[in-house]
DNA sequence: AATGAAATAGCCGCGGA
DNA sequence: TCCGCGGCTATTTCATT
């Protein structure tokens, strides 16, 4: 994995498309080798699929933390959750009933940049306390949630 | 949102691809009914990109709940997370060090599903404790980490 | 391994039903 | 709303560097 190839996962996961002539026009990699690229990315397990889902372990970010922030905030919570969201890493953020106020997850790559991961969130006026679980496997990251529904409760649950 | 459009999105789900060929293979519903239909489903903003992100909000799986399994098993973990895995909704289990054993995020239609969801988890065999978290709100929901970073900070991480 | 250019395959939208 | 057909563009292959 060199600097071209984060360079063209980058920009999939930016723009939101596969299209070899869109990347093309963002990265300024010619369109064939973009193609070329892509198959090995494919072949080593990065890109998973048609939909370019990403195996994170595969890619280098295999490092997945949950963290519950308790805050007290003045203002809307969304806007505090701005802060949040501005940290690196941070893939999915929920604003949470009960006595947790937000709970977070981040994808890493190694145990190091934890520290850090947690300590920028210390920092951010307003948090009050955070509580981290590591986690030692992935079990299942699926985002599309239809896959993990039989398509006869599906029909039930989502048809008028 | 109808029968068909719910036998699209699972056939996209489950094939991992958006190729109206290859949906039509799956689904027999004629390929340029497929292009009209995710047309729609694109306006709708069900479908947000052309990586087929979904936005599960206008899906109709909106509703998020977080859910902590204290578990006394025999065997492997692996084996006995296959039953998390088993109760529909799940998009993501991890198993966790420290205090709580599993980590389950769930996306479910309604508040009514969620007990549901809590019942089956309790009934599994070597479950001893849940402790579920709602969500009132879903601030970000990336499925791609490389967009929530730098450039810069990424080449740094990831290149060999 | 990387690229340019040709060939092919699949996508898209029109228009009728 | 659905779907068959045609045009057309993007993808993919291949030969060359």
């Amino acid at each position: 994995m060199d600097e071209r190839d984060v360079r063209l996962l980058k920009a999939i996961s930016d723009l939101g498309t596969g299209s070899p002539e869109k990347l093309h026009d963002e990265t300024g990699i010619p369109v064939s080798t973009i193609h070329y690229r892509l198959n090995n990315l494919r072949e080593a397990g990065v890109i998973e699929n048609d939909l370019y889902d990403f195996d994170h372990e595969a890619l280098g970010l295999g490092v997945t933390i949950i963290v519950e922030v308790h805050a007290d905030y003045e203002g809307p919570y969304d806007e505090f959750a701005d802060e949040l969201l501005a940290v690196e890493g941070v893939t999915e953020a929920y604003f949470t009933m009960g006595e947790t106020d937000f709970v977070v997850l981040a994808r890493l790559s190694s145990s190091d940049t934890v520290e850090r991961l947690i300590s920028e969130f210390e920092g951010i006026e307003g948090v009050e306390r955070t509580n981290s679980t590591f986690t030692i496997a992935t079990l299942r990251d699926e985002s599309r949630a239809p896959a993990t529904y039989d398509l006869e409760t599906l029909i039930e649950e989502l048809t008028d």
